[in-house]
DNA sequence: CTAAATTTGTTTGTGTGCAAATGGAATTCC
DNA sequence: GGAATTCCATTTGCACACAAACAAATTTAG
């Protein structure tokens, strides 16, 4: 019971751990002011559903997998995007002609052209969150996010 | 119909949108592979919960929302955040004295001794995350993170 | 060729995140 | 002092994100 007690063995704590300067912390408040933009400029879609499209239109017909490698998301993750994506006739899936396990991922024609109304607006979201830094801190950041992946 | 039939007239579509070179893409990346360092290190507790912890020991009792307001996290997902630090004993609420909307949220004492068990390792998670930088790019990103914040 | 290992997609469970709606409590403003 | 406003916490619903377990199909190794 005498450990219930508190004495000034507590040695004065080290405090010295401020939230506000680590990276997770910064790189979390950064995403969420970037996907508040997002969501300004391109309301009818979210940005991992666009990034989806866009990744789908620079690689043509690929496995839902393989998009969802190329889009840094899980298999659960993709699948759930490419579902609701298809819900909305955006995207569809076809099986493989030769792979019985593979489900091709492809836009439709209705998402082919909403990609290409959205991209100028993509554009302008990255051009947004970078607002606050001048040319060179910008190359400077992008390089750095880079390496960091 | 005739615009269901597709010749030409598409003209050799914009492709120069390449979203690997986005921010918001290279964001989540970033972030993802700092929440998998993050779990590797610390695997006891997620980052969320580690921020509430941490951001809780710099400021002591305060609401509940207002330790969401801190540590960026709307009601709701500061809720459950302190719900499940709750049921782990790390964190308790108590009522406000005089405010009786308000819920007074601390560390227990259990959460205090954890919170400086893990302190040290949570500083090796950041320094991890930045490990690909020179010292003198560290300083410049971090700088820029909180420019974009 | 066949057994083992791998790949693909799916499901379930947990944990953020945010929008919107709600109800109760405190504050402001006239 | 009372109405309008604001604040606090909660709930619901939707959308990622990942771990783990699974079945079916394919590939690899012996």
């Amino acid at each position: 019971m005498a450990d219930e007690i508190l004495v000034d063995t507590e040695p004065a704590r080290d405090e010295a751990y401020h939230l506000d300067t680590q990276v997770g912390f910064l790189l979390r408040k950064v995403t969420q002011r970037h996907l508040s933009i997002f969501g300004a400029v391109l309301p009818e879609i979210t940005a991992t559903q666009f990034a989806t499209m866009a990744k789908s239109c620079e690689l043509g017909a690929v496995s839902q997998n393989e998009l969802g490698r190329a889009t840094a998301m899980d298999a659960a993750t993709i699948k759930g995007v490419i579902d609701r994506l298809q819900s909305r006739g955006l995207m569809a899936t076809t099986p493989h002609p030769s792979d019985r396990r593979r489900l091709i991922v492809t836009l439709t024609e209705r998402g082919r052209v909403a990609l290409e109304a959205m991209k100028a607006r993509a554009r302008e979201i990255s051009e947004q969150t970078l607002a606050p830094l001048s040319l060179p801190e910008r190359r400077a950041f992008l390089r750095a996010l880079k390496k960091l992946t």
